[in-house]
DNA sequence: CAAAGGGATTGAAAGGTTTCACAAACCTGG
DNA sequence: CCAGGTTTGTGAAACCTTTCAATCCCTTTG
């Protein structure tokens, strides 16, 4: 039962040498790796001595070739950065899980020519569903991947049409919640900090907001444009020195940040200039990341249910291989407001 | 040229598919697919617009399985949710990139069975090769994987014998810089504030600490530990109500924390009981991610060239992919320290 | 005691690609 | 116009597993 570990290796060894070794039939290797409970005790023993002895793994290349179709899911991630994309990410584990499935994360850093690359690649790994928060949700690239067989389920975005399943955050009710807090907390004249022009979901956020002003009788010039390029930790700071920037008569008193990294940048900008929090400005950031709490003045934030987003999709995607007819849904979660210190004075 | 969409898909269209419908033979089709240059273009043409027609898409199952190996890269990270790993990952793409491969991102999130399942998989899938921040770098398993075939190199660890390549960071200099600059502030009081007791890199920085400590002729009693269960912003939060708790006489005027994240915790607790920094207590972090930049008051941190990590990590694996003789090596990088307000007076 | 039934095992086919030795067609220059 | 070389294209084998119908052997039943 020893084994040599020296000379060059011979060759993994295959299910066939462990037939040989064991002195069985190549199906009943098969079986005791598919079937246990059809292979009477004692030929199982001898074949797993034999797995054993010859250090036998399993081709999965060869097994997915057979079977059509692999044990794999994927994600890929817009920003694997970003802590919102791995909490993400870490619901879709927990679902793959108990599935008895494999989750590949890949990351496409905002980089479209990345995230084709990697949407080929996994199409041709057939792998049995692509998670994706795209750079592009309406990208036809996407479409034509689920409609050559792989399905795709779209991640914290909505795409224009109906062909995928998708989940995500309703981002007008999460602007709307954060400024009518700030209203409520006594504020009328608040920046909106964030780079709505490019991007959908900031858009959203900015429209709820608005819709809040307007519910409390405040017209859209009550909201202060500061509008940034991206939404970084370094946007922030910027956006916070043109904030301090501005006179007195019309500088805001509170600020919504499109995101939790802005507010953060934000918010160091004002121990510099020594500006106090909440006094001299409350702060609502969104997304609620680990750091929002962690931060020197904990931030209110809009939570959004990560972990049980990248849940959801995961559970679309295994419906949509398991079900026999399938019908796309489109989720949507509701966010809340989480208040911490930023917000109240 | 059109194509119906409609109906039950008929089956994915396979080289064969594509062959009958170009007219030419099997093997014609893999040579445009593989060497395009032994192919006149008139049946190049011919080829690739029967590709398009029937949408064809290599399978990669029957790739790997006739070539015996596959063209991905996995990590194995031990925190997803760490940004720490994330750039190392993200080095990890560059290298990956530039070679065509692919790179899968694993969580194990610290759980020992997660890893376990994770490498089974990827040993089954036959990939390339298995990066790896290990829960435990010695753990047999990593050893067997290696001598069936499957390149292993462990970052940011270092494991015992010299069975794989590795990539870490010299922990006992870092905790040396941090607590030299320290002591060079006038600091002669230090906490230290991680779970030294259970993990060897937080060890050795605590190592290098009293290196640092008795270069300027300090006995190792200057060291105040405060010893932590994990490196989270909760047990860095913490330590601080615990160090805010020693009397005056002996609480230290400056802390050395394992990580950047029990430094912002601390840090917060720090602004909570109005705790100045740095001027009643300066604090150095570890690892110097984005946050610590990002603090209200930014934090000095050593800094880890992680994505050099990361893409030396996967230069190595490549390395013992192509070299026909290879011989496993262990690269140490130095980090660096980065002096930012909070240890500034 | 024969036949039926059932559990265990077998053998061969199939799955899609790559590779490689080989055949065919074409071209060069003598 | 042919020998020899080059360029294109071909066909079959191999990679490793799974599946499924077929076989075998043993037990049970009538």
């Amino acid at each position: 039962m020893t084994v040599q570990q020296s000379g060059a290796e011979p060759r993994a060894a295959g299910m066939k040498d462990v037939a040989a070794a064991a002195g069985v039939s190549l199906g009943t290797v098969s079986n005791v790796l598919n079937r246990p409970d059809r292979v009477s005790p004692a030929t199982r023993a001898k074949v797993e001595a034999a797995m054993a002895e010859l250090r036998f793994v399993r081709n999965e290349s060869a097994r997915q070739l057979r079977a059509g179709r692999s044990r794999v899911l994927a994600y890929v991630m817009l920003d694997g950065s970003n802590p919102f994309f791995t909490d993400v990410a870490a619901g879709m584990e927990d679902a793959a899980d108990e599935g008895d499935l494999s989750l590949f994360l890949c990351n496409s850093a905002h980089q479209p020519s990345r995230e084709e690359a990697y949407l080929g690649r996994l199409e041709q790994q057939r792998v049995q569903g692509i998670l994706i928060t795209p750079v592009d949700p309406d990208a036809p690239l996407l479409r034509e991947i689920a409609r050559r067989g792989t399905p795709v389920v779209v991640v914290d975005r909505t795409p224009d049409g109906t062909e995928h399943c998708s989940v995500a955050v309703d981002d007008v009710y999460g602007g709307e919640i954060a400024v009518r807090h700030l209203i409520e907390q006594g504020h009328d004249r608040i920046a909106f900090i964030g780079n709505h022009t490019t991007v959908g979901q900031v858009r959203d956020r900015r429209q709820g907001a608005l819709r809040a002003l307007q519910a409390a009788g405040l017209g859209p010039d009550h909201l202060v444009d500061l509008t940034t390029t991206a939404l970084t930790v370094a946007d922030g700071r910027g956006a916070g020195e043109r904030l301090a920037g501005l006179p007195a008569a019309i500088r805001p008193t509170a600020a919504f940040c499109a995101n939790d990294l802005v507010a953060l940048g934000l918010l160091q900008t004002c121990a510099t200039l020594r500006m106090r929090v909440p006094e001299d400005l409350a702060i609502v950031g969104y997304d609620d990341i680990e750091f929002a709490a962690a931060a020197a003045v904990p931030l209110t934030s809009v939570r959004q249910p990560r972990r049980r987003l990248g849940r959801t999709a995961a559970e679309l995607l295994l419906a949509e291989t398991t079900e026999t007819s399938h019908e796309h849904r489109q989720v949507v979660f509701t966010p809340e407001l989480v208040v911490r210190t930023s917000t109240l004075r």
